[in-house]
RNA sequence: CGGGGCGUGGCGCAGCGGUAGCGCACCCGCUUUGGGAGCGGGGGGUCGCAGGUUCAAAUCCUGCCGCCCCGACCA
């Protein structure tokens, strides 16, 4: 491919819309243009690197037995209705009316599609197990697109769905799907870690997050020294430390006048955190419930949700507070049985707390659990830090930023069971056949692959993904000996296999190699007068500063072992 | 959805009542050719949209729209 042919434009200026590094860096390099909040072209180098990616994972999941196939995206409502999700699916399905009056969904995500394939065309356990994949356009009307490509209304998925006749079998289809992802991954040149993680709005038992390490995510996981434990903040857990004393001594009132925060409570009683009993005061969809957990504690609200079981959870407002019953600063579940009370298990490894007396500019000394109150709910809804014991004893856990790049989960019967994708057993019974899902962002993907492997020069991207893998840059092209040689060369490595770009540009060379950089070639030739003399092409890595000088026939062998095809 | 910021040639910005400017990019010519070239010439903007105030609005007022950032939310 030529340069003259690709609409090859970068900046000098920073956009100033700008603010994420691959979201600059896919600007300037002439990778993508902005068509709206969170809706992009893929400019012909941004799409080239798209294509590889793509080509990548399909070649993995075919490898792995995986079907390709292709599902709308503008589909009927009524899909929608059956899963229950028309009504549930955050942010709100974007939809329109067709000249009939009916409404049409974009598709966000396609189990309902996929949920309906199969149980049309699966009727029996022989047909199982099968699991298939697309690569397909999305819509979400995200709250708060943002970053680039990171976060986008509009975006391209490969996801996959697996059906299996029982947990064993859902347990391999998701076995395989993570080999699976570690292959892409590892082709694509990106380091990722693995992590437990909340299942969402997606539903289901468990799931694993892809996520690759980098200060710009919005990410945040826990992971062990060792790594032997790694998991999201929604999920992660970890060993809470025990600080029960033996004696329990008795309740008492104590006056604590303006002391309405866990920092002046602590400070006031000249006590550590561990011994306060700490309450929040939640709106669980509409009801009012109070969560209680020891003050060195914070509670983790997806943890809370799930124990919950809610939909909406959110801090309830100082109103909704005072009309519970509730003295903001002095709550607590004590002679609150009428409001629905969550605790946390850090609870039970404490004693004598100090606890809010349900009395204003009061506090209870010496509570303890469960002499003083009870809870229908105990449970783990505290949320883990940096510094805290990773719940496999392997030492302390460390906190890192990351952008989740694949979600695999295991669904089980969710959807089967009210879309009625049922199949016969060897038996003859009816059963609900058991699901996976498994998604991978693609121009997340790019975005989070620039994120990682960029410089002060620009993008650096791995060659397996990057536009071309080689630029060739002759230096004066008004040159005949300069421009034959550029030709000569150009076909050579064409007629090899070698991804060549030519940059035949009539630019001075300091623009074809600050270009070169920018977009992230990861190896140059450098065709000039220069180099005849010593009858040599000059080659270099983007990684390396030195130019290396060697001889014509020896360019594609040398060129393939650079980039370790 | 709450808070903040910004909308002026393709990009980055200045101008903030009185003839719309600068840098980069673009076009033409000459020179130049190893890290975003030099000189000369040139083209391009209903100043986001709609009202209003004024002799006069990019500039002041009102409303709307768009975009970015933080938060809420989120495969």
């Amino acid at each position: 491919m030529k340069a003259s042919n690709l609409l090859l434009k970068t900046l000098r200026d920073i956009p100033s819309d700008a603010e994420n590094i691959s979201h600059r860096l896919l600007l300037r390099a002439g990778y993508v243009q902005q068509v709206a909040a969170g809706i992009f072209s893929l400019l012909p180098i941004g799409n080239r690197s798209i294509s590889k990616i793509r080509k990548i994972v399909r070649e993995e999941m075919n490898l792995s037995g995986c079907a390709e196939v292709n599902m709308p995206v503008i589909q009927p409502k009524e899909l929608w209705e059956e899963s229950g999700r028309a009504e549930t699916f955050f942010p709100p399905l974007a939809n329109f009316k067709d000249r009939r009056e009916r409404t049409l969904v974009i598709a966000p995500t396609h189990e309902e599609t996929a949920t309906s394939m199969i149980r049309s065309f699966v009727s029996s356990y022989r047909d199982l197990p099968i699991t298939i994949y697309q690569i397909q356009t999305k819509f979400r009307d995200e709250t708060r697109p943002r970053g680039g490509l990171l976060r986008v209304r509009e975006f391209e998925m490969k996801d996959a769905y697996s059906f299996d006749v029982d947990e064993k079998g859902l347990d391999k289809s998701f076995e395989i799907m993570v080999k699976t992802y570690k292959n892409i991954f590892a082709r694509c040149g990106l380091d990722v870690v693995i992590v437990d993680a909340d299942s969402g709005g997606i539903g289901g038992k468990e799931s694993k997050e892809f996520v690759l390490i980098a200060d710009s995510g919005d990410d945040t996981i826990l992971i062990s020294p060792d790594e032997s434990y790694a998991a999201n903040l929604e999920k992660a857990e970890f060993i809470k430390t025990d600080y029960s004393e033996d004696k329990i001594l008795d309740k008492e009132l104590i006056e604590t006048k303006h002391i309405n925060t866990i920092e002046k409570l602590s400070d006031f009683c000249k006590i550590p955190k561990n011994k306060i009993a700490k309450s929040v005061i939640y709106n669980s969809d509409g009801e009012i419930i109070i969560a209680t957990i020891r003050a060195d504690y914070d509670v983790n609200e997806t943890k809370l949700r799930n124990i919950l079981g809610s939909k909406e959870l959110r801090i309830a407002s100082s109103q909704e507070v005072i009309n519970a019953g509730f003295i903001p600063g002095y709550a607590s579940p004590i002679n609150k049985s009428n409001v629905k009370s969550v605790i946390d298990n850090s609870i039970e490894l404490g004693s004598n707390y100090i606890a809010g007396a349900n009395k204003e500019h009061f506090h209870l000394k010496n509570v303890n659990y469960p002499r003083d109150f009870k809870s229908e709910i105990i449970g783990d809804i505290a949320e883990a830090k940096e510094g805290f014991q990773s719940p496999n004893n392997s030492g302390e856990l460390i906190s890192k930023k990351g952008i989740e790049v694949g979600h695999v989960f295991k669904l089980g019967c969710i959807y089967s069971e009210v879309m009625r994708a049922d199949f016969t057993d060897k038996n003859g019974d009816t059963k609900p056949i058991l699901m996976g899902c498994y998604g991978i962002g693609i121009g997340r993907l790019l975005a989070a692959a620039i994120e990682a492997n960029h410089d002060d020069n620009g993008i650096n991207l791995p060659p397996s993904i990057s536009p071309f893998t080689v630029n060739l840059i002759g230096i004066n092209l008004d040159e005949e000996k300069v421009k034959n040689k550029c030709n000569i060369i150009y076909d050579l490595l064409l007629n090899n296999g070698v991804d060549v770009l030519f940059d035949d540009r009539d630019l001075p060379p300091g623009v074809k190699f600050k270009d070169s950089d920018l977009a992230g070639f990861p190896v140059r030739i450098i065709i000039s007068k220069k180099n005849f003399e010593k009858n040599t092409i000059e080659i270099k890595s983007r990684n390396d500063s030195n130019s290396d000088y060697i001889s014509e026939t020896k360019l594609v062998d040398y060129i393939n072992n650079l980039i370790n095809i």
